[in-house]
DNA sequence: ATAATATATGCGACTGAGTCGCAAATAGAT
DNA sequence: ATCTATTTGCGACTCAGTCGCATATATTAT
């Protein structure tokens, strides 16, 4: 299923600025943030507006095609939710992010809810340090 | 030992701004956002502006003695380092906020350490839902 | 294919968090 | 009490993100 069609069947309209940052999402190779997406825009020479960016992502995030991840550096970063679950090692130095698989956290979850007594949605689990260049 | 104490301790001059930051910080219920620290400061009446508040945030940061949160909020949280290791529960209806003890992840962390071949610093774990009330 | 309607876009102005340079104020050392 | 280094308040600024509104585009009905 490509992004046109993925859109459609999220009855999101497929316009220009949608499909085409929906595909950038699916393929990035790390999480992106609004800024790194519009100069990519840019660079495409596509007259998307930051408005329509800002917009874009906020009916992804709504539709759940996309997630929010924070990453320390004061701004969101988006990466589609179609990837399985997993979490991020980010290097403090060159920005440098690994992918991380791991479910030992979704049983923890389990019990926490139980024992708090809270409904747990999601969790965000991010590891910082120095990546092996870095170090 | 007191905030001033801690202060000096640190090499960080005990003016008024800082005293006063830390132990709010140190006496928090939960961890706050800049935004709140000023309603705070505006409150007591001590004429502590925004820039020094900002500027006395990132030096506690610089010298450990508090932590930056993440709650999907688009601000930071702040709270005293002096905390034993914790995650937190943030209810997306109300906003409260229930810290959660768990060792597991320190645990995880050292694997993930090795396997990754990553220097990791620390990690953040916060967990999103509803609180008994607002389920 | 065309017109009618609903939705999306670009533009510009705005908000809110956080930063910075600079001159005046204050803390610590002499 | 004086000197020096650091801190503060002030105002202007940046940067991410939002909003209202008039225009443009996508969908639906004709």
């Amino acid at each position: 299923m490509n992004s046109k069609e993925i859109l459609k069947a999220n009855k999101i309209r497929p316009t220009k600025a949608r499909v085409f940052l929906l595909n950038l999402l699916a393929n990035a190779e790390k999480p992106l943030d609004a800024t790194s997406l519009l100069s990519l825009i840019r660079k495409r020479r596509l007259g998307i507006d930051r408005a329509t960016l800002f917009r874009t992502i906020q009916i992804f995030l709504k539709k759940e095609l996309i997630r929010k991840l924070e990453f320390g550096d004061g701004k969101y970063h988006y990466e589609v939710s179609a990837l399985p679950h997993h979490h991020h090692l980010v290097c403090n130095n060159c920005g440098q992010i690994k992918d991380v698989v791991m479910n030992d956290v979704q049983i923890l979850e389990k019990e926490i809810e139980k024992k708090a007594q809270f409904h747990i949605n999601h969790h965000h689990l991010e590891f910082f340090g120095l990546c092996r260049n870095c170090h």
